[in-house]
Parts: structure tokens; C-alpha cells; sequence
DNA sequence: GTATAATTGATTGCATACAATTTCGCCACC
DNA sequence: GGTGGCGAAATTGTATGCAATCAATTATAC
């Protein structure tokens, strides 16, 4: 990897590794971000930390408090349930625009990767959760709209951490069935009943997983950051 | 205004400024945003103009480019045609929130928005694009969702921006009456109708302006940014 | 013992410096 | 006139340094 590849892809890396942190919960919300520690521990100076803080406050996965540091965000019950509203009414055009643009390529992908969903059903949470939430971000992909994609993925990311806050235990186990189906309606073209179990599904796993407010405190383990942070440092993806 | 007030302020008013001066099409498409002559400009260092560049960048109005620096972000007809429908889906949740939240005050400070509208009517196009888009980010205010009115913001302006590039002059002119038919809408609590309006509007703004590409260059006149900098610099709002 | 003030260490905000990279201007050659 | 090469200037990437602020600890007063 040259160097001006490698050192491009060190910020946006350090963001992705913070994100791919927080969707997984290893950093949870209201976890304090400080820059010297983030810093040592991805081989950066502070300079890169802010930045790639910078980014993700932008995209409302962390918090930056004036003369206080970073925070990993702690959405309100509220602004939980927003933006799954918002999730659905973003699917809507996803599914439409899948549709519109589908090839059996696209089914195929979809259901390799519905296959790794099935696979880790019985893993950690953490890697179900990432599944769950890569399904929606590849269908985004697939839709083919750059726009739709951003948006999707910040707002995955999000929800991803709502749920770290407001989940109950395994309260997402039952979105591979519906995946499923949602790829069946698909691969029939069925735009009405794509939408309607799109719709169905986010509703569904929002009210799973909205129903109690258990909330952590502010903590700092940054060790559970090591396998990341690790990923960046030796310049791999 | 205390030291410590001011110095939260500046990078989230230069952030606003560099916002607003793309909206009022000052810094158009394409122009490049050196952070030198933007730092002398608003009277700081790189390190406050690198952040602000990095959040625009995160809201998509510019596009960081390593090594070769910031620019005005240059939508294709595509990205502006999602862009605009995502707004619609968007703005349908903004219409049933505030008609849910509906007071005598909400209509009030709807109208009283309007009036400055038309008196901005014949005013500079800029005024009256900013004046416009101001509509849609109140109207997002009321809805009393910090979700929806950051995207709102966000989607509003890079929409604007896509008019700053395929817009026909005066394109924009028709959306007074559009505003209003959809305040009269909202204040008789018609959900369905203000929905239809909005979507209707919205659509009518884009197929009046999508018409034609004409794209201009990578130019640079950062003389034009000077009341926004100095806005910043004297450290007002 | 409790509350408050002072001190100390940690962290943040932000300018500056330096190396790397890009851009521009000039000159030579075809 | 057009193209390519070279060097200088401009710009970007990023670490470092220092002042300001905050948080935690210690000292003092009641």
C-alpha cells in the first residue's frame, strides 16, 4: 500500500473502526472518547483523532461538548423512535429503487448475504447486529443511488446505537426470517408487499426494542478497542 | 459575549457561514475553498477552517479530496433528483408531525415567515432561495424533532446547492404561493391535503429546475465570502 | 465529620511548524 | 504554437507545543 493511500485511508479508517466500535457495542453510549487515548491507541496524533471526531459527531453517532470531549451519543427515547420513522420512509425508496433496477445479481447478493446472517445467528451479538445492519447498507448499495446510501448508512448506524441503549436482550433474533421474506418479495418483484415488509420489519424490531430505557453510565474501557484500533495502526481495511 | 462563548461559536459560525454562502450560491459548484486564504479571511487558524471543512464535507455540501483540498460539491442530476426525493419522504413525517403537535402559534410563526417571503419576492434571487429553504427548516423546528429538522437542514441545503448548478433563473419563483397553500392546509389540520401540497411543491421545484445542466467551473472569488467572514470575525451570529 | 477552597493533573482548543504533495510559471525543444 | 521538463511557490497533511479549562484530589475551615 503506498504511502498516500495509507495515510488517506487513515482517517477515514479510524471513523470506520469507531463506527464499526459503536454499531458493535464496544464503545457504548455515553462511553467518553478522549483524543490522547484514542490517539495512542490507533498510533495517531491527536490531529487525525479530532478529525475523524469531527465526522462522526457530523453523522450523530458521538457528542462533542465544548471543553468536555467526545462522548459516544445517548439518544433520547424520542430520538430513538425518529429515527426508525425516518428509517422506514428512507426503505421505501430503497425498495423501489431496488426494484426498479433489478437484476438476478442482486438477488444473489442478497441472499449470500443472508447465508453469513444465518451463519452467525448463534454468535455474539455484536457480529449479529453488524449483519443485520450490512443488510441494509448492501441493499442501499444495490439500489445504486449514492444518495440513498449515505443516508441508509448513517441512519443504520444510529439505530444500531438506539438499540445498544434501548434493546432488550436478543430483541433483534427475529430479523433473519424477515430479511428473508423481504428478499422473496423481491425476487418477485412484489414492490407493495417489499415496502409493506420493510416497513413491517423496522416497526418491528423498533418495538422489540424500544420498550425499556436501561441506560449505562458513563464508562471508559478503551482495551476493548484494541482489535480495531490494532486494524488501523497495521494499515489493513 | 464571554471568551469561552466565542470561541465555541467560531467554527460552528464559520461552518454556518461557508453554509449560507453556498446556499446564496456566493461559493458555487465546483469553487475551491483553500484553507489559508479561508483562514485569513475569517481571521483563523487552518486548524478551525480543517474542522469546519471536515463537517460540510460530513453534510455533503463540499468534498475533501486528499492532497488536492476542499471544493464546493458538485451533485450530479442524479444525486439532485434523490436528493429531492428523499426530501419528499422526509418532509411527509414533518407535515404529520406538526399537525400533530398543531397550535394557533405554529401557524403564526408559519405566516410571519411567509410575509417575509413575499417582500423578499422581488428582492435578489439569493434572499429569496434562503428565505425558502429557512421555510422548510421552520417548518421542521415545529415538528419538535431534533431528527427530522437535522436532516431537514442537512437535505435542504444540499438541495439548494443542486439548484445553484441546474436551476433556470427565476426558476424558484412559484413557491410562495405553494408555501401558502400548504400553511392554509396545516392550519385547517388537513394532514392528507398539506402532505399532497408539500410533495407536490417539492416535486414542482425540482421538475422546474432540473431541466438543464448548465455546470460551471472550478472558479475562485473568495472576495464575495467577505460579509460572511467578517460576520464570524466580529463575532456576531 | 462536612463543606468549601485550593492545588494538581488531565484534557481540550487551537496556533504553529515542518514535511509531503500539488500547482504554476518559465524555459527549451520540436 | 504546442508540449514537456524543471524549479519555485502554494497548498495540504499532520505532529507538536502551549494556553485554557475541567476534573479529581488534597488542604483548610467550621
Amino acid at each position: 500500500m503506498k504511502a498516500s493511500n495509507k495515510a488517506k485511508h487513515r482517517t477515514d479508517m479510524i471513523s470506520a473502526a469507531l463506527r464499526s466500535a459503536i454499531l458493535e457495542r464496544v464503545l457504548m453510549p455515553g462511553m467518553k472518547l478522549p483524543e490522547d487515548s484514542l490517539g495512542e491507541r490507533f498510533g495517531v496524533s491527536r490531529t487525525l483523532i479530532r478529525q475523524s471526531l469531527e465526522r462522526l459527531a457530523a453523522e450523530g453517532l458521538i457528542e462533542l461538548r465544548r471543553n468536555k470531549g467526545a462522548m459516544v451519543a445517548k439518544p433520547s427515547l424520542e430520538e430513538a423512535r425518529d429515527l426508525f420513522e425516518l428509517r422506514t420512509q428512507i426503505e421505501d425508496l430503497v425498495i423501489s429503487r431496488v426494484i426498479k433496477n433489478m437484476t438476478p445479481d442482486i438477488i444473489t447478493e442478497l441472499e449470500a448475504h443472508l447465508a453469513k446472517e444465518v451463519e452467525a445467528e448463534h454468535a455474539a451479538e455484536p457480529k449479529s447486529i453488524r449483519l443485520a445492519t450490512e443488510f441494509h447498507i448492501l441493499l442501499a448499495k444495490l439500489a445504486g443511488s449514492p444518495v440513498l446510501l449515505r443516508y441508509v448508512e448513517e441512519i443504520g448506524y444510529r439505530c444500531g446505537l438506539t438499540l445498544s441503549l434501548y434493546a432488550r436482550p436478543h430483541s433483534t433474533d427475529c430479523g433473519i426470517a424477515e430479511h428473508r421474506q423481504i428478499i422473496e418479495a423481491l425476487a418477485k418483484g412484489d414492490a407493495d408487499t417489499a415496502r409493506d415488509l420493510m416497513r413491517h420489519h423496522l416497526n418491528a424490531v423498533a418495538d422489540r426494542a424500544l420498550f425499556t430505557s436501561d441506560e449505562g453510565g458513563p464508562l471508559l474501557y478503551l482495551d476493548a478497542l484494541e482489535p480495531y484500533a490494532k486494524k488501523v495502526r497495521d494499515g489493513g481495511a
